[in-house]
DNA sequence: TCCGCTGACACGTTTGAAGCGT
DNA sequence: AACGCTTCAAACGTGTCAGCGG
C-alpha cells in the first residue's frame, strides 16, 4: 500500500522538473502531501487536442471519457470525503462556427451546481490509495429540474470537473482545514446537446464501448443499422474503467506560493494571450509552461481549500475570440463555488485563493461553512 | 433561415437472475 | 448447502437523424 512517507521521491522528481519560472513560483515548503494523478490522461489529452465535448441530455448522459483519477498522500487510517463537482472554465457561451468554437458572448445564468460524492466516501485513505477512483456512473444534465443527482450544465458552455478531497468521518463533519481541490486542464470540455466536431464523434465512437454500433459505416450507420441485423453478441466482461488503464499519468504536485506570486502569474498568463487568438481554453498553460507527460507541475496556495492545477501538455484546438482578449474566467458562478469556502475567520475575505494559468478563484465569505448547503445539493 | 434542443431508433454493453455442475 | 461458472434476457448507454421551436 502506499503511505504517506512514501512519496518524498516522487515529490523531488517532480520538482526537479520545473522549469525557471515555476520555480520562481514554488513556495519552499509543501503544506500537504495529497496528491491526485489523471490515469486516463492520454485519452483526455486525445479529446482535448481537438476540443473535448460532452453530451447532455434531459434525462442524463454520462462523461466520456469519464474522470479517473488516483490519489496519494492521504493519511492511510484517515476518513476521507471524495466529491466531484464541474465548474465553468469562463463567463463565455460558444458557439461552433467554421470548424472551430468562438466565443457568442457572455455566459447564461448558471443553475445551482451538484456536487457528486465518490459512492465510497467517506472512506480511510488506504482506501483511496488502494486503486484509481473513477466516476463513471456520474450524469450531465441540461435539465435544471433534474431530481436525479445529475450535474446540471449549460449546453454550449466550458466546463471542467473539479476534485475535492476533504478530510473527514463523514459528510456532515467536514473540516475546512483539509480540503483539497484538484483539476486537470486537459478535462476540460465543452457541453453541447449534439456533437459539433465530426472529430470527436469519431473518436469517441472508437474508444467508447456503448458506441460500437457506430463504429461502421460513419455518418450511415443508422440506416445500415436497420438491414444489417447482427446476431446477439457474446458478454465479455469489459471493464469500462479499463479502457484506459495503460495511460500514463499526469500527476498533480503541490506547491505553494502566495499572493504577489499569484499576481505575477496572471500577468503571466495574460502577456501568453496577447494578441487575442486564445492557444486554448481558458486553462490552457502558456505554451511555453507546457510539460509533456513527464510529472507535472502546479501551482498552489497554501490556505485552507486548495485548488490545484496542471498545464495539459497538448496544444488545444484555437479557440477564436471575437473579443480580443483571453476569456478571463468568472467567479465561479454555479453554486458549487461555496464548497469550497474556508471556515469563518480562516482567511480575509478579499484573499484569493487560487489563480493558475489563468483560472481565478476567489473565495466567497459571504456563508460560513455551517450554512453552506453543500450537502443538499450533493449526491452519490 | 439558422441554430439549438428533443425524442425515437437500433445496436452493443452491462447487469443480475436462473440454471447447472462440482 | 455452498460455491463458481455459464447462459439468458432485460435494462442501460450510445450516436444519428428528423422534426420542432425560438
Amino acid at each position: 500500500m502506499e503511505m504517506t512517507g512514501g512519496h518524498d521521491d516522487v515529490h523531488h522528481t517532480a520538482d526537479s522538473s520545473l522549469n525557471e519560472s515555476m520555480l520562481s513560483l514554488a513556495h519552499p515548503y509543501q503544506p500537504s502531501g495529497i496528491r491526485m494523478t489523471l490515469e486516463n490522461a492520454d485519452l483526455w489529452q486525445s479529446f482535448h487536442s481537438i476540443g473535448t465535448e460532452m453530451i447532455i441530455t434531459k434525462h442524463g448522459r454520462r462523461m466520456f471519457p469519464h474522470c479517473r483519477v488516483r490519489v496519494s498522500g492521504l493519511q492511510p487510517f484517515t476518513n476521507y470525503v471524495i466529491t466531484m463537482d464541474i465548474v465553468l472554465v469562463d463567463g463565455f457561451k460558444y458557439k461552433w462556427k467554421k470548424e472551430q468554437w468562438e466565443m457568442a458572448g457572455a455566459a447564461d445564468p448558471h443553475p445551482p451546481c451538484h456536487t457528486y460524492m465518490h459512492p465510497d466516501s467517506p472512506a480511510p485513505g488506504r482506501h483511496w490509495m488502494k486503486q484509481p477512483l473513477s466516476f463513471p456512473k456520474l450524469k450531465l444534465t441540461n435539465n435544471t429540474l433534474n431530481q436525479h443527482g445529475h450535474i446540471i450544465l449549460l449546453s454550449m458552455h466550458r466546463y471542467y470537473p473539479r476534485f475535492h478531497v476533504v478530510q473527514a468521518d463523514n459528510p456532515y463533519a467536514l473540516r475546512w482545514g483539509s480540503v483539497q481541490s484538484f483539476s486537470f486542464p486537459e478535462t476540460a470540455f465543452t457541453a453541447v446537446t449534439a456533437y459539433q466536431n465530426p472529430k470527436i464523434t469519431k473518436l469517441k465512437i472508437d474508444h467508447n464501448p456503448f458506441a460500437k454500433g457506430f463504429r461502421e459505416g460513419g455518418t450511415h450507420s443508422h440506416s445500415k443499422r436497420l438491414s444489417n441485423k447482427s446476431p446477439p453478441a457474446k458478454r465479455p466482461t469489459l471493464d469500462r474503467d479499463d479502457l484506459s488503464n495503460s495511460s500514463p499519468s499526469l500527476q498533480r504536485m503541490p506547491s505553494t506560493s502566495q499572493f504577489t506570486q499569484m499576481e505575477a502569474s496572471r500577468a503571466s498568463t495574460q502577456q501568453s494571450l496577447k494578441g487575442g487568438h486564445l492557444s486554448g481554453s481558458a486553462l490552457e498553460p502558456d505554451p511555453s509552461e507546457s510539460i509533456h507527460v513527464e510529472p507535472l507541475v502546479l501551482r498552489e496556495y497554501n490556505c485552507s481549500s486548495d485548488e490545484q492545477m496542471v498545464p495539459a501538455s497538448m496544444p488545444y484546438q484555437p479557440y477564436r475570440s471575437e473579443y480580443g482578449m483571453f476569456p478571463y474566467p468568472s467567479r465561479d458562478p454555479d453554486g458549487a463555488q461555496i464548497f469550497l469556502h474556508p471556515p469563518p475567520n480562516s482567511r480575509s475575505a478579499s484573499e484569493p485563493c487560487i489563480q493558475q494559468h489563468g483560472y481565478y478563484h476567489q473565495y466567497n465569505t459571504t456563508a460560513d461553512w455551517s450554512q453552506s448547503p453543500v450537502l443538499s445539493y450533493t449526491t452519490w
